[in-house]
DNA sequence: GTCTATACTCGGATAGAC
DNA sequence: GTCTATCCGAGTATAGAC
């Protein structure tokens, strides 16, 4: 169950995520990562300089998406239909195409502050509520968009759910409770 | 500056829970916590048997008080005022009382899950739950419920506010945003 | 009852051989 | 690209001095 050689370094990546989700990022050590992939931990470091560079390395594709996304989302005017539509699409990053690290993040905040990913993370998460909120709405107001971000993230954890709701029930309820979030439409 | 032997004790759980707070629990070597307090490691395990031991110890008191009002609102009637005032206490201690230890619960979920400390924690999360939301609610109803809880706490995460928000600002939004999660009240 | 000295094990990291 | 050997620092444990 050991083959392919030549894929390590994405068999490293893979691997440490399902760790590092499981146990946290402090709590994984690399003789685990080494074990479950039938390596040595020296091996490891001939792919990856430390083990932050591997946790590094995992949020690239998660660091591009959101990339795409806040570039896409300048340029839209600031209404609230594309509000609307910038939050459902944070939503399918939070809740679908990224859960696991979501996850990951959200259960990590310590081990990711101080660290250059958590720097990267909490800068982008700034555009996004510079986006998402307008300076002239109520504090209130403010801290209610951005608590419908955390509301999205809130999607994955089930303890915040009746319990044996199905994941897709939460996405979906956390959605809408996002978008409550975000107020009413106004009542023109 | 390092005198007044007796109480010992307490000044590692003050200066641990500093350092927890700070840099995260994994991120905390006990020989800082020791060097801080002019002490040898050993000397630690004198007080404490172990490092999760004084992590538990700092909880001691607020699980106490946790305690207190759950005992407290298990006995209220699941009336909405009534949901109200728990709400307004379960804030005073989150954002006041207990402030910087719910700023590491918020931060160290992580270091917490699977040591007997976060169990606690996630079962007293649960209770508090059952005592504000009503099963006859909707799914997203329960769900902001619940969430009204994770506002508190996140006001204390100053990411989540316009820049220079002053903490008691923070306190009153977090509290408004809560109150409002909880529902209008019923329009009769 | 309080602390020191010491040692063991484990985890991250590097150097250098194959 | 992977391994052996090795280092350092952290958490932990114990024996014993005061």
């Amino acid at each position: 169950m050991a083959e392919r050689r030549g894929d390590t370094r994405e068999r490293i990546q893979q691997v440490a995520l399902e760790l590092f989700a499981e146990r946290g990022y402090d709590q994984t050590s690399l003789r685990e990562v080494a074990e479950r992939l039938d390596i040595t931990r020296p091996a490891l470091y001939y792919h990856f300089k430390t083990k932050d560079a591997i946790l590094a390395s995992v949020f690239d594709d998660l660091n591009a998406s959101v990339d795409d996304l806040l570039s896409w989302a300048g340029e839209l005017p600031r209404t609230r239909p594309a509000r609307l539509e910038i939050l459902r699409r944070v939503g399918a990053l939070v809740l679908d195409q990224w859960r696991p690290l979501m996850r990951f993040v959200q259960a990590n905040q310590a081990a990711m502050r101080d660290r250059p990913i958590g720097e990267r993370m909490e800068s982008r998460m700034t555009e996004i509520f510079s986006i998402l909120v307008d300076p002239a709405d109520t504090p209130v107001e403010q801290f209610e968009h951005r608590l419908a971000i955390v509301a999205l993230m809130m999607g994955n954890v089930p303890l915040l759910f009746p319990a044996s709701t199905s994941e897709a029930d939460r996405q979906h309820i956390a959605m809408t409770v996002a978008t409550n979030l975000l107020g009413p439409p106004p009542a023109e």
